[in-house]
Parts: structure tokens; C-alpha cells; sequence
DNA sequence: ATTTACTATCGAAATTTTCGATGATAGGAG
DNA sequence: CTCCTATCATCGAAAATTTCGATAGTAAAT
């Protein structure tokens, strides 16, 4: 049973006519006439009875109309859905590291919910490598990198802005204030840094090894609001960037050392795949994203 | 959009696969593809995302789903509720000489409404060319005529039945009990006959007109039962079927005059039009009177 | 009696659907 | 790392279906 049929069927039913519901629908009276044949073949009964040229609805055939209103109403509100709000409703995955989902969750997420309260949005944390998968895959809607600067002819980038990273201790460190330090006057210090995966702390990794150096942290953990917690009360050294570390950069607990010979380009990138179908409410967070969490 | 893209699309989204639908299906992996694109270019949005060789339901396609599934299921339904019980269910619209209704009334009706008791009936009267005529524009489902026997290659004679015939007095008349009577010795009686458009009348009429006789009846009424009555109770004569008259002659209020020259042939005939369709409670129905009514 | 209006049917034309082959690409096996 | 397999997209050709126009048959209207 097709669509095309049943339509023609119901302005037959109409009209009452096979000649004014072709006329109606654009076909040859013919083709009416085939159509409502076909159909009653494929259901084995007679919709219409034909009794000198006046057509009749029969029991089945009167049955049938609401069945078609019925299905013909449903595609009409699939239809008009589509076009309409209710994109506005809609589930948003986003992937991003520890760090920038508690930042989000902190400063934004209300912000946006209030602007969208139908979109549900879930949150996952993962390293790069994770993240990237997930966009291959298509698990994540959108991912937020803290990484070198990633490029691929898959992916889009949305957003990007090159971070500031520092080396951070508590201010009350032995290093506090002093001016030109290299890495190689700190390495032997405790370090507390993100895990490897992370992919600040994998170039991080990558840079001190083109100097032939390494650090093994004293701890490693993802959540960066422990780290500078932990350094701001310990004589730890962590290296982040500074969009986590300046509320207490500003409160005074934390200060950053001048080192001058490690410089990194850590880039905040907002990526998803080139085959997304961008739904209207991703597409709302995305700009809602343009627009906010990058300005600091 | 057609049926058989949307039934597509519902195998598609619950395999996750373009080539396990289109085995499912038993169509090519190009012919499943086609559709999908074909849904999609109709309603201007993407249903899948495919990205690296796996596809998943956009938010639309999501939605598309649930609404597919309801018009799936309607169409089931209707479907099976043809092959099903649903057909006791009815209308039967019988038109018939207010003698026969009254009779059927009476009788048949509560026994055949018990028995089918979700069949509405709809009793009209109607006299014979009034009946043939709605039998020719589809509004009586049966009819059943008192009349000359009807025959016509549109109709269809489902039972019939020659009635016999008699001219009645009441019990006390002058004539009761007087042997071979002529039609003239009662023509200038005060007579009492259904009208004119009655099928019985019609031809009694008539065959009296090749006699070059006339009757000018004193009352002409539809209602048989009111006939009887007043035939009983007066010298009033009429000319009825025994199945009218039946009651009023076993409790010997009435009787037949003993007429040999007047012979006329009416037959009690059920008949449809030859392109009705037959439910099955009009089916059911037609057995119905065939089996119990025109036993009489 | 003639014309008009309506549906059924038929063969031809037009359109749509389907298929098979091919290409591209990711993932897994060896 | 390479080969093999699985997957979806695309294309042209073939098949199937739909549509049309013409015609017929019939009832109703004029």
C-alpha cells in the first residue's frame, strides 16, 4: 500500500467522484481510477461501490477513511515538526577534558540551559585520543581539545584560541618572583600534573623530551581543581593553563614562575566531524560557545 | 513520501545497516540506499549520519521512527480488522411494502438482531418503483418487492416466492361462503386498498383495466394491518396476500371470497443489484431472510 | 434523440524503481 | 604493513510501475 494511493483515495471519498478528485489532484481520471483499483486489490475488497456511475463508500472503504486521516495526519505533523521548534528540544554530547567541562558546568551551562531548557546536554570527560575516537564514530556530537593545534580534512573546527600555559606554584614558593628561570632549575621539583592522555600534558611530555628531559610527576590526576588546590598549599609545581589557574592566581594562593625557555602552543579547539548533521540545537550551543566560553 | 520507504527506513534504523536491511528486505544495497536518500530529499533533512561506515538516527530520523511505527501500526490494524470479526459489525439499509416491514418487524427482526446484535438495520417503506429506483442508485442495500415477478439483468433475485392471493370480507359479509364468485359480482362494492404505487395494486389495476373493469376503492392506505382491521369490521373489501391476512382469518374475523376469475401472480421477491457488495452482514442478513421468513 | 457526465479498460509513453558494477574507505587479520 | 572484508555512495542500464490519452459503455439531463 502506497501513500500516493491513499491520498487519492480520500479525495475520491471526498468528492465522491473519480473524475473531480483527479481533476483535484492533478492525474488523469484513469489514473484515479487504477489507483483505488490498486488499492482494493492489495486489500482484496472493495472500497467503492459502483452503481451507475455513483460511487459509494462501502463498509470497509468507510473504515479505511479514518485509517488514511489518521496516517496522512501523522506524516502532515512529522512534517510541520520539522520545519517548526521543535528543534529546540534535542540532546547535545559533548566530550571535552575534566577541566574545561567543570568550567563549562560552572560559568555557562546555566546560562544555556535558561536560554534552551529543551535541549538535554550530557557531558563526558576524555582525553584526546578518546575524544577524537568518539568523533570518528560519531558518539560525540562536538569535543573540546586542550591540545596542540589539531587539524583534519574530517573534522571542523568551530573555534579555536591559542592558550595561555604557565607554570604555576603556591605564592608562597622559593620561586615566586624570580625572573628568568629555565626548566632545568625546577625539574627536580615535585610536579602534580594531569595524566598523560591529557593532551596538554602529552605535548608537555613531548616538548621536555626534545630537551632531553622528563619529569615524573608525584601525582597525576585529571581534575585540575585539585591541582591547584594541592599546589597552592603544597610546594608542588604544576604547568596548566591559565584559564584554570587564575582564580587563584588572582586570590593571591598561587603565582606563576618565569620560565622562559619551555614555550608551548596549547590550543582550545571546539571540533566536530565534516558528516555531522548539525541539528538546530547544536547548533545553538555551538554559537552559544563562539560566543562566551572562549572570551576569557 | 511512500509507504515502502518509510517501511525501509523503520528496518534500517532497528539493523543499524544499509546491507542487513536490504538482505531483510530482499532488495540491493543501492535500492536501500535510494530510498533512504529519496526519504531524506523529500523532507530536506538528513535521517542517518553516516560517518566512517556507521550510521546513526539523527534527532529527525529519531523522531521520523515513532511516527513511522504508529502509521505502520494503523495500516496493520486496518488490515487485520478485514480479515477479521469487524464485518458483523454493519449497516444494512432494506427497503421494502409496509406490509412486509410490519411483518418483518413483528417477526424476524428481534431474533436476527440477538443473533447478530452489532448489525444496525435501517426498515424504510417504499413502493415498487421507488425501491427499484433506490436499488439503482446504491441507496437500499436489499429490497423486497410484492409485485409482477421482476427480472433484470442488474439484479440480483436472492429468493422469491409467489404469494397467493385473496379477496377478503369480514367474517359476517354477504359473500362469505358463496361459491365461485365473478369479480363482477363484487365490483360495486365499497373496496379498500393499499395505493396505487403499490406493487399489488398496481397490477390488480391492471388486470382489471384487460377486463375493461375499474375499481374506484372508497380508501386507499398503506398500512395493511389497518386494512385488515377495517375490512373485519364493515362490508369493506379488499384484495390482500394470505400472509397479511393470515392472523384475522385463523381467529375468524375474516374470510376469503371464493373469486374464480381474477388470477393474478405476485411474488415476494428479495433482491440486491448485481454490483452491491456483499458484506458480510449483509450477508448474513440475506441468509437470514432465505432461510426463516419466506417460509410462511 | 442527442448530448453530457461518469467510470472502466487498453496500449503506449513516461517515470520511477531496482539492480549490478564500481569506487571509496575504515577496520580487522595475518 | 598489507591484504581482505564490510560498508555505504554513485552511476548507467534494465525492469517495473505509473500515468496518460483514447475509447467504450452507460445513465442522466436536455
Amino acid at each position: 500500500m502506497e501513500l500516493r494511493n491513499l491520498i487519492t483515495f480520500i479525495h475520491v471519498a471526498e468528492l465522491g467522484s473519480f473524475t473531480k478528485a483527479a481533476e483535484q489532484l492533478g492525474y488523469s481520471q484513469s489514473t484515479v481510477s487504477f489507483q483505488i483499483k490498486q488499492l482494493e486489490e492489495e486489500l482484496n475488497c472493495l472500497l467503492f461501490e459502483r452503481i451507475n456511475h455513483t460511487i459509494t463508500l462501502t463498509e470497509r472503504g468507510h473504515k479505511l477513511i479514518s485509517y488514511a486521516h489518521q496516517i496522512r495526519a501523522l506524516i502532515d505533523d512529522y512534517k510541520e515538526g520539522l520545519g517548526g521548534e521543535q528543534d529546540l528540544k534535542g540532546h547535545i554530547h559533548i566530550v571535552s577534558p575534566d577541566s574545561v567541562c567543570e568550567e563549562m558546568i560552572n560559568s555557562n551551562y546555566i546560562d544555556f540551559h535558561n536560554k534552551y531548557p529543551s535541549v538535554s546536554i550530557q557531558f563526558t570527560t576524555g582525553d584526546s585520543s578518546v575524544m577524537l575516537d568518539m568523533l570518528d564514530h560519531n558518539e560525540a556530537d562536538v569535543i573540546i581539545t586542550l591540545d596542540q593545534h589539531l587539524y583534519n580534512k574530517d573534522y571542523i573546527i568551530a573555534k579555536e584560541e591559542l592558550l595561555s600555559m604557565h607554570f604555576v606554584a603556591s605564592a608562597g614558593s622559593k620561586f615566586a618572583g624570580m625572573k628568568n628561570l629555565s626548566i632545568k632549575d625546577i625539574i627536580s621539583e615535585p610536579f602534580i600534573l594531569t595524566e598523560y592522555g591529557q593532551g596538554y600534558r602529552r605535548v608537555f611530555d613531548k616538548e621536555l623530551a626534545k630537551k632531553s628531559l622528563e619529569i615524573v610527576p608525584v601525582l597525576e590526576i585529571g581534575r585540575t581543581d585539585i591541582i591547584t588546590t594541592m599546589v597552592a598549599s603544597s610546594n608542588m609545581i604544576s604547568y596548566l593553563p591559565d584559564f584554570v589557574t587564575k582564580p587563584l592566581i588572582e586570590s593571591g594562593k598561587l603565582c606563576y614562575l618565569d620560565v622562559k625557555d619551555i614555550n608551548i602552543e596549547i590550543w582550545k579547539q571546539l571540533i566536530y566531524h565534516k558528516n555531522k548533521w548539525i541539528s538546530k540545537s547544536l547548533k545553538a550551543f555551538i554559537d552559544y560557545v563562539k560566543e562566551k566560553e572562549f572570551s576569557s
